[in-house]
Order: C-alpha cells, then structure tokens, then sequence
DNA sequence: GCAATATGTTAGACTAGTCTAAGTTTTAGA
DNA sequence: TCTAAAACTTAGACTAGTCTAACATATTGC
C-alpha cells in the first residue's frame, strides 16, 4: 500500500498532524487557516484522503489520522525538520524565509537524502568538541567576512 | 518584470536552455522527449512563455529564449547544478537519484539559499589543505562504519 | 430554548497542465 | 519531383486543486 501522494496532499496530512500535536484536535475551519485556502477546499481534499484510508473524519466534527495517515505525515514533518535545521543552523538563512522553504523542500527530498541529512547532522554534532561545531563557526566567519580561518583537521 | 513562474514552466525554460547549449538548437520534438510529455503538451507551454516574452518561436521552426528568458533559464540551471553537486559531492547521493532529485529542489530554493549553498562551497573547497576536503573524507567514513574519526580545528 | 453567529458542506465554475486524435507542414529518399 | 514519413500544430477532453455562493448544522448567549 505504498502511497504516492501529491504534495498538495502531503501538506493536508502534514497539518493536520500538527493541528493534532499542538491543539491535541484538528478541524476543517484550522487546516483551511493553515493551508491559506478555503474550507471549501480543505472538504475536497478530506474526502480524496478519507478514500485513501489516510484521514478519518465525521461530518461537521474533528478531522484525524488513520495508523497509515499518521505514518506519511510524521515522515513529512521530519523532512521539514531536517531541512529547517539545516536552513538555519547550517546555511544561516532567517527562521522566517527557512520555514516556508522547508515547507516547499520536503516534498521534494527522497528518503535517502533524508537519511544522509540526518547522519550528517548526527556526525557533525559529536564529531566536534565545541558547544558549536568548529566548522560552522569557521562558516560563519567566511560568510561575514570573505575570509578563511585555517582550518587543519587530523585524525 | 519579475517572472513568477510555475515549475512546469521553469522546466520548460530549462530544457530549452540545456538543448541550445549541447545541440545548438532547440526543437519541440526534443523538448517533449527531454520532459516526457507529448508535443502538444510542449506547444501549450511555448504559447505561453512566448507571450509572457521569454521564448521565440516560429511556427514549425526551432524554439529559442529571449534575453529575459535565458537570464532566468540560466538562473534555474544554476540552482540545479549546485544543487546536484551538495547531493552528489556533500552527501554522497548517487549521481542518478540525485539529477533527479535536483530538478525536484531546484524550484523550491530560494536565491538566498542558492547563494549560501554556494558560497559554502568556495569556503569547503579552498579552505581545507587536501584533494578533497578533510570534513567529506571524515563525513564519509562516518556514513561507511559510523564511526567519528577525532577532528580538532584550530585557527 | 431559541435566535444569531460561527462553522462546515455541497454544487458548480475556473485554471494549469496534461492527453488523444485529427489535421498541417517539412524533409528526405526513390 | 513528388510522395511517404517525420515533425509540428490545433481542437477538444480530462484531472487536480482552487474558488464563490448557497445551504446545513452546531454553538452560544440572552
């Protein structure tokens, strides 16, 4: 039952997921606020999810997850985290601009990058001995500056 | 005249761009084939870019970009490339998945990360001593046994 | 407890991007 | 040189995702 969803879609399950873990419920009138659309549309997009056993949803009451909805869209949500982290923390761009282009990214990223992104993470964080890692503060510096600090890395 | 275009249509600008720099010239048939999608589908997309005055056509002839259409097509080839190359190079993605992958991304990031992504390419690149920077030859290692070799930078 | 308001649903229209099928123009080889 | 094949175009249909407008149900405060 592997599922290939647009990624109109996976920003429904996505939010929805989150509307659950920040307001413990979600409902149409939120995930249309969320989306930037109509609830019109927000009910279009319910019923093709509910077809595909992802969303479960009684008329004009809350909207949730199935076992398999809430699988995709956790998936979803940690491709965004990734991303954000890596847009921030690593390429310093602002939380703002990062959260929308987290936002259009995790659509497009494949689990193996996902993977790669996270090791990458994983081994920068404990590979270096500084609260910050040395070489985004190296980073940092270059991107100010235009200057490189000496960096020799041994094993 | 700031463009804001789909990526649909940033393919389509793309593949032109891409087919005039290795064949000299670009042709609806190619296009088609290169985006698999039918002529007709092609034709549709040329009727557009050509009214918004980024593409030149005539009729049964080759298909070539304005000066405004070739700067943004220039523009999306350049976040693929980079793109391509953090995949491939950073993340060590194999070259096939990761072309795919890049045509996916590369409408999704902003200018602002496209400069980031480069500019932390110029820092790696001739800021470390070796062929290939230590941190990769680290960071591979890593991905291959999961094991953190000792890395101690210093100014 | 019922009227006013907020919330949700349905029907139907519209756009972008795709297709198929039929028609037109160009090219190339006998 | 003219005809068959290849390349291109046009017309029209379809889908996903959106909207507006009209209708239905819930909630809330008097």
């Amino acid at each position: 039952m592997a599922q290939n969803l647009t990624s109109t879609m996976e920003d429904y399950l996505e939010t929805i997921y989150e509307l659950k873990k920040v307001n413990g419920v979600a409902r149409v009138g939120e995930i249309a606020d969320k989306l930037k659309v109509k609830s019109s549309t927000v009910n279009s997009a319910i019923k093709y999810l509910t077809e595909q056993n992802l969303v479960l949803h009684e008329k004009y009451g809350y909207v949730g997850l199935t076992k398999e909805g809430d699988k995709l869209a956790a998936g979803v949500k940690s491709k965004h985290d990734i991303l954000f982290r890596f847009l921030t923390e690593f390429l310093m761009i602002n939380p703002e601009a990062a959260e929308k282009e987290a936002c259009c990214i995790e659509h497009a990223i494949s689990e193996e990058t996902f993977i790669r992104l996270t090791k990458f993470f994983s081994f920068l964080e404990k590979g270096f001995t500084d609260e910050k890692p040395k070489l985004l503060q190296l980073f940092e510096v270059y991107l100010k500056t235009g200057k490189r600090m000496k960096c020799n890395c041994e094993r």
